[in-house]
DNA sequence: GATGAATGAGACTTCATTCAT
DNA sequence: AATGAATGAAGTCTCATTCAT
């Protein structure tokens, strides 16, 4: 038996992912190197790597954990379709919060990274592909909204869910590539046109 | 001196770009060694050294030769905004099919790791910035449409701009992860939730 | 951390600049590679880099050392001027022994690269001039000997001493290009000569 | 028959080894590549390699050249030996001046990279002999000098020479070192050094 | 378990020299 | 004869990972 804990171990684990999160988003993943990791930590090399089997495995825990946070926030999303327009505003709203969120900067800033690196690493890319599930599972959702009549019946939930998606995507980029953007500065004409693919009429 | 020169060192430089653009779009920057490019491209190392000073080097130049492609395009967007609609209609449109290009989608996602890279590489930033320059332009040509009365009087032309490149960004690394997606899928719905910005009214 | 280790880098440390000093005085510093020093010391190529952060830090260390201790002998002559041909004749015959001591002989032959490799690299040129700052304050404490009355009125301490070192430093020349030469050739004129010097007289 | 003629193959070879010496001085034989010669004498590499097999025989030609000045220098010194006082005092007048040349420092700095080198290339070491072959030369012709009573009973041919030969080339290095040193700083106290050495008497 | 010195394959780059034009 | 683009062996250094202590 252990006496020294379980929990210990987590916080451990915890600790190593957060200095390599602070190495990766000063310098991305190649130019951090192991030693810069362990300085970081205040671990030693011997100690990471009773936690962790490579540098890879390192990043693709970060990558995971991203991507859990991400599916948790699409996911939510699905549950007040029946009242799509509101569903929308509660999702972007919670969005471009999320998007204004300093901590939140620095991740996103390595999930950039990810996102290249995801593709030339088959790892990687299944934790992203992971993370952008969800907008299936969304689309499928919002057409059985419109086959209920909830949206106007030329309402295209493929082509909806892959554009809001291109946005989330697209702004992240904006904002790591210029950090003091924040979302007042685009969120009400972004919600103003998504509003629009949800109401009725020629437009 | 033989005039021949200028036009071989061109099409010599060329010659490294492409083989590097291969080695980078198989592998990653970082997973491509010189070896690597020095293989593709059949030249040696010292010849391949006499046109690039550095392995970054040529990372820089192919960043650089993608982005003024891309501030080619978006600055022909500019002439024709005395007619926003159309403009928008023929901007939107040259876009799609330039998504569908597959010789464009290697540039591409090159490009993405691009992305990731200049995040901690000034000379690739000023690349990228380069790259998206021509977004303020377009929004200020837009503010004067508005102001001329060729647009809404609630057009709001920073957060126009910045959707429609977020729209850009995030469908390109969209294809990127999915290479099987085309336009078709999302561009009308795309085009039609643009369009509605354009035009008067509550919405 | 165990307490062996600060003895043990120490050791290292030696290990690495004797295995390099043999290399420089066996091929000389540009014809030595770093593979060689590996091979000669043992270490690995990381270890050595744990050292020293370059080649050109090993050759630094050595000209350090060896500056230090031409320093240290130099400084030696000074404290016993009050007795000028006592402390002369000591100098002198300690440093013919120096000069016949074969492991010195090596250390002398890397030195002459030193010497020549300083010409053009300042932190070279430093040791060097580390390594030859003794003889100003030698001249100067001659100077007041004199004033004192301890040597000729007419004893000229800046020449003088200039003429030892440039007998220092030819000899070591002379015995690096004919390792066969001893002191016993030369000595005997050397020490009746610099006598001279210090007696009165119109010579 | 060359219509181009030996003259100009003659001051072809010089302006090559002018650069070489231009380029040697500034940075020494191993940080000068053949790169820098081509650039500082204006003419193309195939050119050089017509004129010299390698940069080692460039480097080899330069001491050639040097070693050859010396030797006619060091042996005019031999013709006057019947009046040994007065070939002595001109023999050091004249080197004394040579010191002063600014013209002659760089090839001396040079020279000082020579030494280095030739103690581990066979080919310069011949030459450096050869420089310094004069010195038994004369020698010889003062033992004879002491027999036919010119020179004290006591006078040690050997050792003065070689004594004489270090403060050359010590005087060289102080030179080298400290390029704004000038001979009248340790002539006067020179000369009268060595003259000690030709009169008889207890000293 | 923890440590961190050591490993060594392999990365980038240089540069003396050649030879097709 | 002259050019200079090209060659490619070899150099220095890095860094993920291991394992004796």
């Amino acid at each position: 038996m252990p006496r020294v804990t379980e929990a210990h171990r987590i916080s451990q684990r915890q600790r190593i992912l957060d200095a390599a999160l602070t190495c990766f988003d000063r310098s991305g993943f190649h130019r951090t190197t192991m030693t810069h990791i362990i300085g970081e930590s205040g671990l030693s090399a011997g100690a990471i790597y009773s936690y962790f089997d490579s540098k890879d495995a390192i990043v693709e825990a970060i990558a995971a954990d991203r991507h859990e946070r991400e599916r948790a926030l699409a996911t939510a999303a699905i549950d007040h379709l029946d009242d799509p327009a509101t569903a929308l505003r509660t999702f972007v709203t919670g969005y471009l919060a999320w998007l204004d969120d300093p901590e939140e900067q620095r991740r996103r800033r390595v999930g950039v990274a990810v996102w290249a690196e995801s593709l030339h690493q088959p790892r990687l890319a299944e934790s992203v592909a992971a993370g952008l599930a969800p907008r299936a599972a969304v689309a499928a959702a919002l057409e059985q909204a419109r086959q209920r009549g909830k949206l106007p019946a030329d309402f295209d939930a493929e082509g909806f869910t892959r554009i809001v998606l291109a946005l989330i995507q697209g702004l992240i980029l904006q904002q790591a590539f210029e950090p003091g953007t924040t979302s007042s500065t685009y969120g009400p004409t972004m919600l103003r046109m998504l509003e629009a693919l949800l109401s009725p009429g020629p437009l």
